[in-house]
DNA sequence: GCGGCTATTTGATCCAAATCAATGTGGCAT
DNA sequence: ATGCCACATTGATTTGGATCAAATAGCCGC
């Protein structure tokens, strides 16, 4: 089905990530919920991992002592049937949580879509983290209760959204993911896809034909460009916009 | 759409519920999850409040100061798109929380669906509570994990699953949760539907009419009977497990 | 630039589930 | 009991998106 079956390559010298410009503790970039103090006694227990293009960081139903905190790069989480269908529940961001799950198993797999960069910790040393600073945990609570949201919010896409619906909701949301990346470099409008056409049919839950078809019919319309096959211009936001809801 | 509109009543001399046999507190139904201490602290500032069969407790869209937590019925989550079609994003149970949500606005409707009675905290009071026992946050943060490992399942489903295998995997689903609530009483395989078709519809991303169709078709094989339109009974649970999963 | 490979697009056909349309059933108020 | 009404089932028909099947376009190593 797909090739992806390298673990994750701790270096030997770990390369780390950029000192934080404000208060020179390194980064795990915690969507910016965290204050320098926590920021640098995680940094202290991180190891940082990259990942290579197409390999998996963690698979559905291994053990999970590991937490990671993404730097850099794509990531995708998927869910498999037993005959090889397959679902993506999710793409994570620089900025997101990977692992954080209770319970000892991971429930999805997660690989690498473009090459990755992650803060790794061991889940007790996390926990140890909790009981020094009390209020990450709130903070994690936070962003897990979004991801929710976020999780319900698909769901509806999902059971009762046309394709059409389908596409035009996830540009909308790819568009702002990718904006709240890099503000200052990205033009909103112009997005440039870290996926395929077969992540994003699994993503929401139809084909590659439709999902190619459903792009051809909105470049038809002269809503979106597809000038090349990662690269989306978005022309007519406002039509996208009542596109994504009836 | 749904004639559902009453805000729920907080009644002058609010019921309590009922105390804990061994502590002697009374119920904030966390799952077993507290200790006494946690539950005393968290039933003090509690005010109990019932809604009847129909009732809306919270609505979309409203700011979000209060959290309950449900002590008896049950309760769907519901989400529109502007022209009507309706996702029910989950059903919750005694035990479960509504309202955790982080931000200001609730991000969907719940609604009794029969009759319901909750805790009812002020968010700041729980906010208050968690300086007091830190720990609660990580119980809190626990659950809403376990919730969003639910809905990734529930995205697999509604992406890849035929009606055939979304019945057969909420049969089960509804067994497990229905046997949790009363192990003791419960058969597991004799279920006690407390939705109508139309919410098993609106959950699974189906219509009625396939429902009851799909359904039907289990009753052919033998794999379930329909004692009534609210009772099904499990006949052949290996096989029902067989169609969940390819 | 030239194969060779994979991702993507496009076209033709089919079928499962939606839609449309009755019909049946159970619960409840009178 | 009776009638009413919402819920549920069952049947007929339609259709949107899946499937099957080429054709095309990038992309990489050489």
């Amino acid at each position: 089905m797909h090739s992806v079956d390298q673990k994750p390559e701790n270096l030997d010298a770990p390369a780390r990530p950029k000192r934080c410009q404000d208060c020179g503790v390194r980064h795990v970039s915690l969507c910016g919920a965290l204050d320098c103090m926590e920021l640098a006694e995680m940094d202290r227990i991180a190891i940082h991992t990259r990942s290579i293009d197409g390999s998996t960081i963690v698979y559905e139903g291994d053990e999970s002592a590991q937490v990671y905190n993404l730097t850099e790069g794509t990531v995708r989480l998927t869910r498999l049937l037993p005959d090889g269908r397959r679902s993506i529940t999710g793409f994570l961001f620089p900025g997101d949580f990977l692992g954080l799950s209770c319970g000892g198993k991971y429930v999805y797999s997660a690989e690498a879509i473009n090459p990755v960069s992650a803060c790794q910790f061991r889940k007790r040393d996390l926990d140890t983290l909790f009981e020094r600073f009390p209020k990450l945990e709130g903070r994690l609570l936070n962003m897990v209760t979004t991801e929710l949201a976020a999780a319900q919010d698909q769901m509806l896409l999902l059971s009762r959204k046309t394709p059409k619906e389908k596409i035009a909701s996830f540009l909308l949301w790819l568009g702002t993911k990718l904006d709240r990346l890099d503000p200052a470099m990205s033009q909103k409008d112009q997005l440039d896809l870290p996926m395929t056409r077969t992540d994003i049919a699994d993503y929401l839950g139809l084909t590659i034909e439709t999902v190619s078809r459903t792009l051809a019919s909105l470049v038809r319309d002269g809503i979106i460009a597809l000038p090349s096959r990662r690269q989306i211009h978005i022309l007519d936001n406002e039509q996208l916009i009542e596109i994504a809801e009836g």
